[in-house]
Order: C-alpha cells, then sequence, then structure tokens
DNA sequence: GTCTATAAACTGATAGAC
DNA sequence: GTCTATCAGTTTATAGAC
C-alpha cells in the first residue's frame, strides 16, 4: 500500500481546488496541468474534453457528500444538521474557496449540458436530505417550524449558499459561521 | 423630449443584461456589440477596457438600488422590507436572469479590482439598509428576533441570494418566491 | 503517459480610414 | 462614432514522436 496517487484523481483535486476558487470558465487546462507539473495536453489522456472532467468532478464532489451524509444516520436529527453544516464549513477555505456547486450555479447557463445536470443532481441530494432530516427533526420535537418540511429545507440550503458567497466578497470568514449559527438556530424548539 | 437612449446607456443595458444571464466572463464585447448592432471595436470608444464597463455597471446597478430603497422612506418596516423583495423579484427573468451581484460574487477573485469593489460596496448597502430596517421593526414591535441586528441583517440577505440561485438551477423561478416568503415571515412577530 | 508542435477559434485591445 | 484590419494572447483540442 502507501501507493502514490493517481493522475487521474490528482487532476480532480487541482480542478476541483481551482474551480471553487475562480469558476469553471476561468480555469484553464494549462492552469491544472500546472499544478502537477505536466503540460495541457496531457490532460486530454485522462479526460477527452473539458466537460468530461467537469462533470466527473461534480459527481465525485456529490458522492463524497453522499457518503458523508451516509455516516450520519446513527446520530440525532438536531447533530445530523450539525454535521451537515461542519462538512460545508470544511470546504471553505481563506484563499477563497467555497462550495464547488455555489460556484457553478452562479454559471449555469454557461455550463455544458452534463455538467449542469451533475450540479442539478447535488442540490437534489442537499434537499431530500435535509429535508427528511429536518422533518423527523420535528416528529421528535427537535425541531419548529410551519409549513411543508420541503420548503424549510430550501430556506436552510439557499442560506448555506448565500452564507459562503458574502463571506468571501467581504473576506471575513466568520461571517459563514454567524448565519449557519443562526440558520440552525432557527431550527431548533425553544 | 422622447429622444432616444444613447448609445452608453444601451451598451450597459445589453451588457448588464447579458451578465446578470452568463456572468463576467462569459460575456464578450462582441456579444455585447451585437445587441445593438455594432462593432466589438466600436465598444471601446464608450468604455476603454472592459473594467471601465464593468465599474460602470456595477455602480450604476447599486445607485438603482439607492433610489429605490429611498423611495421606500415612509413605509412602515414591514412594508419597506416587502418592497425590498419586490425590487430582487423584479430582476429574476424566466431567460435565467438573476441579481447582477450575485453572479458576479461567484466570480469575486477573478473580476478586475474596480468591479470587485463596486460588487462589494453593493453588499454593504444592501447590508447597512437591511440592518436599519430590520432594527427599526424590531424597537415598533412589528419584527422579532435574537440577536444583533446586522447578524439577522446577514441572513436575510445570503437566504436572498441563495434562493436565486437555487431557483434558477431547479428551473423553478416559484421557488424564489417560497424562500423568500419564509424569510419575511420568519422575522414577523407572532 | 507525457511530450512537442500545431491548429482553429476566440479574447480584449489598438491604429487609422471614413 | 463606427468602421475595417490587425495584433498578441488565450482557449480547447488533435497528431504524432518518444
Amino acid at each position: 500500500m502507501s501507493e502514490q496517487t493517481d493522475t487521474r484523481t490528482r487532476l480532480l483535486d487541482a480542478a476541483e481546488q481551482l474551480i471553487q476558487e475562480r469558476g469553471y470558465h476561468a480555469v484553464s487546462y494549462k492552469d491544472i496541468g500546472e499544478r502537477l507539473g505536466i503540460r495541457n495536453a496531457s490532460i486530454h489522456y485522462h479526460f477527452p474534453g473539458k466537460t468530461d472532467l467537469g462533470a466527473a468532478l461534480v459527481r465525485r464532489y456529490r458522492e463524497r457528500l453522499e457518503q458523508t451524509l451516509e455516516s450520519l444516520g446513527a446520530l440525532s436529527p438536531a447533530r445530523r444538521l450539525e454535521q451537515y453544516v461542519a462538512a460545508y464549513r470544511r470546504v471553505v477555505h481563506e484563499d477563497g474557496r467555497i462550495c464547488l456547486c455555489t460556484v457553478l450555479a452562479a454559471e449555469d447557463s454557461t455550463l455544458p449540458g452534463p455538467v449542469r445536470q451533475e450540479v442539478r443532481a447535488f442540490f437534489d441530494l442537499n434537499e431530500d436530505w435535509l429535508t427528511h432530516v429536518i422533518n423527523e427533526g420535528r416528529a421528535q420535537g427537535a425541531f419548529q417550524f410551519s409549513g411543508p418540511p420541503a420548503e424549510a429545507a430550501w430556506v436552510f440550503l439557499a442560506t448555506l449558499e448565500g452564507a459562503m458567497l458574502l463571506a468571501r466578497s467581504s473576506r471575513d470568514p466568520g461571517r459563514f459561521e454567524s448565519i449557519t449559527c443562526r440558520s440552525v438556530d432557527a431550527l431548533r424548539s425553544a
């Protein structure tokens, strides 16, 4: 074991970090290759086109979240929601990285079809999971809110996304914490 | 009167609509010129560089909001907040346009300095105005919330931005309404 | 698997005619 | 003010040597 990471994975890692910071169209094969010390033409061996790379990238990003959420199954709804927010806190970095799909959502109309579909699938996963957890939390008396659970989930997710954009724009990472803490508190029962 | 709109204004209008839909880097001088039936080189006469156009664009966008907010001075805090949301509803279109600065915020690190500063100024305006209205509403008993008014304003603005991204990504404009309605309701006193 | 070389298209931008 | 012509730089992508 202890084998070194394969090039395909390292390409996805580099592309992910760059796109989280700059967006899909502002990142080129040349930018990605430089992080690995290879030429841009070599990337086409691993990913025939940028669309392939983009779609694979978002798919991996979603599957990673799926695994994280599955590992939370045994916790209480309140704990699960806290760990969900913690997962997002981990993708926010001081160098300007925020959630990959928040950045891609802003480029929606210019994304290649396959990439856009993966982004939509990511948000669907978030909405479905949040709806379930929030509903379960209310049934157990831990959460309190009016209206359909799905709408409460939309509000939670929208606030989470906006928090990352605002925190980065204001150069104040602490703002992400302030907003998400209040967002979780708003759901809690008195 | 009834003079036709000057070219500079029409260029700003075209650029605004295109960038709201596609983002800053995905819109070229050629794209903008085509909407007016002129060549891309002609645009440089009105705006020497793309940075000049971008900064002027966001400045106008902010000043327009400033005027809208000033016209709301006589209303109650609850009414002012409703009209604020209505102003945002007006920039959301079925063709994929959302708030100009929400799109630009996602491209933050790749924006020319002057454009980025104008975007930050736009959010500062929103935060300051919301903080004031929310605080006044609480003093009058119309709103209810815990903690600093500035933080409640951050949450409101973050939710508003995220709502536009989610509504567009899901191809469901109604989602913007659902989210913002709940966002306003959350502030209201029982 | 990675390289060099190259293509074809596009970008923001400038010079100068009209 | 808008045009044509042009530039230098960039992009994604391909062909073929090693």
